[in-house]
DNA sequence: TAGTGGTCTAGACCACGCT
DNA sequence: GCGTGGTCTAGACCACTAT
């Protein structure tokens, strides 16, 4: 490893390994060498690999287990639950949503597309549009659009098939994994169609979840509008 | 520092650190021994020491200032902005709001109030009544409950007194330093009194942040329910 | 028994802030 | 120049997992 100076040497190990993350280098689920083995490649000292890696392991993509070792994260029901799904049931039940797609259609992205997928305008987008359940009830109104060039073909995939969570599909088949998102909440009301769908009188309000994610080259990989109804749940933040 | 085995070392020390600072062995904004002195103090290796002191500071707990030493958090303007207050506007402009104290009145605890500061009910609570605003508008209406076994006479301090951001007074005034908080959100509906304060019409939404704050050793030391008008503004929050 | 990550130590050197 | 936290190393020992 050079040594430019002013750099620390784990940010630069921990930027060689994360590049090797992003070039799909490692499958989601496999391990990574052992610390001795990367320090020895990279010409550190094991504690400088150690950080790079405990750095990693706090930013959700790679777990540690002692005794087996480092592995690549993966987007099991668990991370969906505790750091990507934050609606909570008011009596402090956590749970995932059901599923169920109204429609896949791919088209031209539309400028406010483009926008928040960082693609050209015109390029091609997919939008899939589903409800989720929670306790059984429908609860969530959800709107996504994908950057066509990331999941080739993903729009004549059966509207069946498509499974309830949708990030480990984009890890799996398609090979983009959701390293993080930025969510902006605003409380909304609810047109004419989300209401039928929630089951609320139309103009009834809605918490609305806009996500973006990201992808671990720090590419936009999804867009998402989530509307909710919170009579019975609600988001859940900590502040630190 | 003994070794009960099982614990970390570096978890001891964090612990008996962390102690300190609820007692208010050292106030806000002081600074703590240098590492070597905690080292030699508890009998640990300065590492070891350095570790703890790490877990702190990335709790926000303490602040590292490379060349100058380690400090106890303070409420600045600046943690307000970052930490504790995530409305933010549309265009990405992050502003702390103004402050208008329109009550503040003690009385004993209803059983709500005394289940959400878990203080037994009847025990004396201090309630708050406040507007804020962004960009000169109205946009929170805020209510706040406070155990008044924690603060000793705040309900007879002047309304216009009472500073825009409440977690410096309660630091400086009564030794109470937030340490974290959970928000819970939802989507509500304004009400006759609360749309009249935000200018908007009765029954449009309204976002309500309902926050528990917990004092450095855990107990709670507010309840605050904030309703706002989000058709300019949203919550911003990340996800990993 | 061998290999993994987790803890702990001791010491060197660097970058920064002060005086 | 001196004291602070930040980086980096080398090595010991522990706890856990597999075989």
């Amino acid at each position: 490893m050079e040594t430019p100076k002013s750099r620390p040497l784990y940010v630069q190990v921990r930027e060689t390994l994360l590049r090797r993350l992003a070039d799909g280098h490692w499958r989601a689920g496999s391990a990574l060498p052992a610390e001795p083995a990367i320090a020895a490649e990279l010409g550190v000292s094991q504690g400088t690999a150690r950080r790079a890696l405990d750095d990693l392991a706090k930013a959700n993509l790679v777990v540690r287990r002692q005794g087996k070792g480092t592995f690549v994260a993966e987007h099991t029901r668990e991370r969906a639950l505790f750091h990507f799904f934050h609606l909570v049931g008011d009596g402090g039940k956590r749970a995932l949503p059901g599923s169920r797609v109204l429609s896949v259609k791919a088209g031209p992205a539309t400028r406010e597309e483009a926008r928040r997928l960082a693609i050209p305008a015109g390029a091609k987008a997919v939008r899939l549009h589903r409800l989720r359940t929670l306790d059984g009830r429908v609860a969530i109104v959800e709107r996504i659009v994908l950057p066509g060039a990331l999941y080739d073909g993903i729009e004549r995939l059966d509207r069946a098939s498509l499974p309830n969570e949708l990030y480990k599909l984009y890890e799996q088949r398609y090979g983009v994994s959701v390293a993080h998102a930025a969510e902006r909440l605003k409380a909304a009301t609810a047109g004419p169609e989300d209401a039928a769908h929630l089951g609320l009188r139309s103009g009834s309000p809605v918490l609305e979840i806009d996500r973006t994610a990201y992808a671990l080259d720090g590419r936009v990989c999804e867009w998402r509008v989530s509307r909710c109804d919170t009579s019975s749940h609600h988001y859940a933040a900590e502040v630190v």
